[in-house]
DNA sequence: CTGAAAGCGCTAACAT
DNA sequence: ATGTTAGCGCTTTCAG
């Protein structure tokens, strides 16, 4: 690294102390002619403060994590432009990690950004609520994107378990302790709206038998699902896939093939839709003649698919970049949660019921 | 952010001195009971040593930048993940950064990597040789990703232009005096071989009259392009987007009505393919009946396409991580470039001239 | 308004 | 083998 000028230097050209450099640079109270002088010699010393001085003593690194589960999922990738363009606009570095939706990795790599001191932390959690507890409780200050950490396992506590067999409380049993919920602002895009107006769309065509098809993080919607449905539910037309293109896939297969009778299906998200399309070409299910399709997440290649994908669209982009502006204005104080609303975009993957 | 404990609270608690904790920590000489104490304090303690510290003392960020145009151009996602996973299996931070392809912000950025102390950079470059130079000369080890930075614009010095003129050397002009070129190691795909074999699949099939569509950084498979096509060139037939879907489609769009008798097409990125299948299809075009199209870059989208896409495949996941291991290994001494393979797969968008 | 000085947490000489 | 010490570049009291 070509050594560059320290404040110290800037002091000294400037016969002045560091201590007046630093305010000067930023935008502490200087005599007029001493700012000048020290803008210009910093200027003509090409000098940029380092932010590793000014971290250290400030125990803390400026800017922002980002951990995702996987950007090639083009929604993500959305999401996280959306953040990057937050971020550099307000100078502030962003460090990255792609967590595979595997929770361990996820906890890892929460491990290496609280190395690098970076508290600031935008996420769209693969692991639950449990996990995320220690980063809280290291001080980050924590925004969730798109989903929220799913609800801890309910421990069943062996002693608590027979003491309520014992007293046959089963049936009333109070809810089991768990760890308080946590309390994090999130910015999530209206899942149930989203879903209720695109089961209400295939409604509308006659559809009866509708299905949904979900991955990691997607159980919201799926509640969305199950609640637009309403009774009678037919749990066999739920189906989940873990989060690779391969188990999205033979989730979609699996289903069209089980159920040969559905005639719509729901994807919750941009990687489930394009397992659902596949698929439905493989088994020879023509779209939308022999099944509808609708997909979460509006992705330019919807519009490539023949016929071109109709979508529920929520705005990635917008919902990255609101999310940094939280977690950058996190001025100590709390934070309000913000729901983006999505739209259904109609194009050619429904049709009536057969 | 909770206190954390330092290695002076470690180093109290284990009754040694901070220099025996240091050294234990990172591997250094030290008697088997002193570790070990060591070590069950420390994780007692919950200690994890700072990167503020360690990087300023060092005076050296770990780590490293990561520069992309765009990451919802689903080829640099790919590349990314490349070098996110290698970046966490070695437990470094990434940087990351947006450029939008545009040569301005991307100095910003490096300036904000440089200002944070990021000496290891990635980059899929927008700038050209010229934009480039800073940070080489500032000490970055670059590495160049997918692509080279353009040659810098030839400057027309008027002094030895009026020379030129004088002595009537234009016809052999010598070289202009232009910068030397940047050394920096890459890790490119063979751009080369994926076109002329694209190309020479479409001569095959009987197509005689080939376009390319590009976009910015194409520059290497718009040349390979024309060797492979050879003479006669007929130069109409290349044309290039700026980089955003809307330029992309407004060249394909353009290109597709100016040219009606162009029988195939070659996209130099999935982006531009994108373009070309949409405007094809909003001109009624029909893939492959119509024109026979060729996309660079495997995209799950491509499958989904009808007919599916044939393309050239570019293994993006592994060149980011081929970039990342030369970026992270680059001990000091020059490091090769590396080029990778790319791969003809032949799915249903050719079909012969008709 | 300005300067001197004290560290922030860590590593690397240097001494023992 | 281990402790002591001197900073890395910066911000921030605290005096002047």
């Amino acid at each position: 690294m070509a050594k560059r000028a320290t404040i110290k230097d800037v002091a000294e050209a400037a016969g002045v102390g560091v201590a007046t450099v630093s305010r000067v640079l930023s935008g502490g109270s200087a005599s007029p002619q001493t700012r000048e002088r020290v803008l210009a010699v910093a200027a003509q010393l090409d000098y940029r403060p380092s932010a590793l001085g000014r971290n250290l003593r400030q125990r803390r690194t400026g800017g922002m994590g980002l951990l995702v589960p996987d950007l090639t999922d083009t929604f993500h990738a959305q999401l996280a432009e959306g953040v990057l363009a937050c971020a550099r606009s307000a100078g502030e570095p962003v460090v990255i990690g792609s967590t595979g939706g595997d929770p361990e990795q996820e906890s890892e790599l929460i491990g290496m950004l609280l190395e690098q001191s970076v508290d600031r932390l935008i996420a769209v959690p693969s692991g639950d609520e449990e996990s995320w507890a220690p980063a809280i409780r290291a001080g980050m200050t924590v925004v969730f994107a798109d989903r929220l950490p799913a609800a801890p396992p309910v421990e069943e506590d062996p002693a608590v378990s027979a003491l309520n067999d014992l007293l046959l409380l089963d049936g009333a049993a109070p809810p089991p302790a768990r760890a308080k919920p946590l309390d994090v602002p999130s910015v999530v895009a209206d899942d149930r709206g989203g879903i209720r107006t695109a089961v209400r769309y295939l409604r509308g065509l006659g559809h009866r038998r509708i299905a949904f098809i979900g991955g990691p993080g997607h159980d919201r919607r799926a509640a969305a699902f199950r609640e637009a449905v309403g009774e009678p539910l037919d749990e066999e037309l739920i189906v989940f896939g873990t989060g690779s293109r391969d188990s999205a896939y033979a989730a979609a297969s699996g289903l069209f093939q089980s159920r040969p009778d559905l005639t719509a299906v729901v994807a919750g998200g941009n990687v489930l839709g394009e397992a659902a399309v596949l698929a439905a070409r493989e088994l020879d299910l023509r779209v939308p003649r022999d099944v509808s399709l609708i997909m979460y997440d509006d992705v330019p290649w919807a519009e490539l698919c023949s016929p071109p994908l109709t979508v529920v669209a929520q705005p990635g982009r917008d919902m990255g970049y609101r999310a940094a502006e939280l977690v950058l204005r996190s001025g100590g104080r709390r934070q309000r949660s913000v729901v983006l609303p999505t739209e259904l975009i109609v194009r050619g993957s429904c049709g009536p019921r057969r």
